[in-house]
DNA sequence: CGGTGCGTTGAACGCATTCAATTGTGGTGG
DNA sequence: CCACCACAATTGAATGCGTTCAACGCACCG
């Protein structure tokens, strides 16, 4: 294949940083994938928990005929992947030139099962993926396109390290499938959000996105 | 009255039935909901782990306007409310008269951290909430009317223990706010699902339906 | 009985989708 | 260097699915 490893440095406190056990170090290794390639698929065998070194995820579940909905985008120190069962419940893909960091996962639940402090955080980390989900749910059940595309925007200024700038990394289809809309929604949304002063385009794409009046979009959010 | 529930004459083992802790008993007491109270509301402490001994339950959220969207139906032997901040993410009401049986979540998080099982127990619990609730992004964020109906009966179907007819203890607006929909377009849905020879109703309500083609509903769940 | 809650059905509307055309950018090769 | 193509994004016009508004039927209950 094409990623290659390189050998595990040093990197933040414990092993996925977060992903933190009390008295164990675990082995780790890195991987390359290029922009629109796979990581892992959908009810594949869960064999690593990964966690986002550069780069961007989508991580997605479709239907037969092929309509999509992102359950999540994984960003920079991001942890993902991480299942209880054998199997993978989302299908994960880069969705830039992206650098993985991963572990094994049984070795993670080797030593969780006599780890508090690991499985403490497992669980934490769980119950965030939870979170989001169950905040997402409200969003896909009962909010408007702008509703969406305002709460979009502001999830990704709060997760985006960028000062002023929000840089998205993807483009308006994977927001589309994010948001249970289509990319042409999205584009509209956004240029009404532009049109109403909440928001200036930058780079010569479109997806340098200064959010001028963070106000409005939290109005529109609800 | 209405729907009646079937009452479970053996409780699972362990002491909420599934949160097995190793050599610990909790104590636990029971409670009585009448229909349509609340037993606890979105970021009020969460000071219990409940568990549904007879009735149901619906989990929501709600937006400023009073849009809602529930998370989940919890029926007989469910456990809810189970939360690993100091917050309950959701309102839980009673969906019909309903009894709880409900154990200190304090009492478990000691118990749990010293008890790997009992953590075990926690994680697997979550997960497969979080399990339910990706599953539910799908449906809200990419599913036709039609498909959100048929999908919610034989999740229904699965879940209730009715042998041949599926007992709905929820009214279509709760079935519509937990499908993303109007009250008017499940019932339209209903009716079609009707006349396509998919499925029956039974009593005077319209909440005790026969299921006579799950090859069909299930091919429209695609 | 009238009142209320629940469910169904019809008709008109509207938001988001679908279909389509256009622009701009980056990459590749002649 | 520019012609060419693929891809991303915007915008307009028409369509349609689900919503909104409204009327009605029915069971239950005081």
């Amino acid at each position: 294949m094409f990623a290659h490893v390189k050998a595990s440095p040093t990197y933040p406190p414990g092993i996925l940083g977060g992903l933190t056990a009390s008295h164990v170090t675990f082995s780790t290794s890195e991987f390359n994938y290029r922009k629109g390639t796979e990581i892992y698929g959908e009810k594949e065998p869960a064999e690593y928990v990964y966690q986002v070194v550069s780069g961007a995820v989508r991580s997605y579940k479709l239907l037969s005929d092929g309509r999509r909905q992102i359950g999540a985008f994984h960003l920079v120190g991001d942890i993902f992947g991480l299942e209880n069962d054998d199997a993978h419940r989302f299908t994960a893909e880069a969705i830039m030139d992206t650098t993985v960091r991963l572990v094994r996962r049984l070795s993670l639940e080797r030593v969780a099962h006599s780890d508090p402090v690991l499985a403490r955080n497992l669980l934490v980390m769980t119950t965030s993926n939870l979170q989001h989900a169950e905040d997402h749910m409200l969003l896909l059940g009962r909010k408007t396109a702008l509703e969406r595309v305002a709460a979009f925007l502001l999830e990704m200024d709060r997760r985006l390290t960028g000062v002023d700038v929000v840089a998205l990394p993807m483009c308006r289809r994977d927001i589309a499938d994010y948001l249970g809309l289509t990319l042409e929604t999205v584009s509209r949304a956004l240029s009404k959000l532009h049109a109403y002063g909440a928001l200036n385009f930058l780079g010569s794409n479109q997806r340098e996105i200064m959010l001028v009046d963070r106000d409005q979009l939290a109005r529109l959010d609800t």
